[in-house]
DNA sequence: ACGATAGGCAAGTCGGCACTTGCCTATCAA
DNA sequence: TTGATAGGCAAGTGCCGACTTGCCTATCGT
């Protein structure tokens, strides 16, 4: 759980990603790629960008919903606070990798 | 700069290390080894660990005084907080990839 | 000076990760 | 129903990162 969260942030392209979902929620995939392109000059193709949607989902940092043929992603940042509070905050003892 | 932060991060071994010099500051590298060895048991070398610590050092999450031939090394979450503020605490804009 | 201890450097192996390519499914509009 | 749009699955490629091995330097004790 920690291991997924830690692993998901270190691709900068993910990060990206979160900070795009930060700035406006519930953007669908194509959203993300096209402002992945547009806004930060990235040239990625939409399966690059599904699986890091993946990666981050599976991190539990992105949660989604599904509407139609539409899929929408969402922020979700306490999987981020709960695995800092290790070192920040209190000390976290930590369970598990 | 917030990249070697969250590639440091990204390893679990590495973030034992932070684990143990939270617990205890200023270790040696063979301090470091050996209880990642007795008491998380993991089996590494010397240069593995060597090699994390200057991960962990490049990233600014540990520094570093040289005393003899002892190198002690401590830990300095600043780094952590400053990478992790980008989306908790206020909105930090980041600067780079 | 000599041996032991603490650490560094460099090359090599191996697995995993980011990314692409090609094709397939599902929903909506006409 | 046909075409277009939104997304998924799976295999393949190439590179980077973790770890080992072998050897070298530096400091300390005696």
């Amino acid at each position: 759980m920690t291991d997924d969260v830690f692993k998901a942030l270190a691709d900068p392209t993910r990060r990206r990603i979160l900070d795009e979902l930060a700035e406006r929620d519930g953007q669908s995939l194509f959203e993300i790629c096209t402002r992945l392109t547009t806004r930060h000059g990235l040239g990625l193709t939409r399966q690059a960008v599904s699986q890091h949607l993946a990666v981050l989902e599976s991190a539990g940092l992105v949660r989604t919903r599904r509407e139609g043929r539409y899929k929408f992603h969402d922020l979700d940042i306490r999987p981020l606070e709960r695995v800092v509070a290790r070192w920040l905050g209190h000390d976290e003892p930590e369970t598990g990798a």
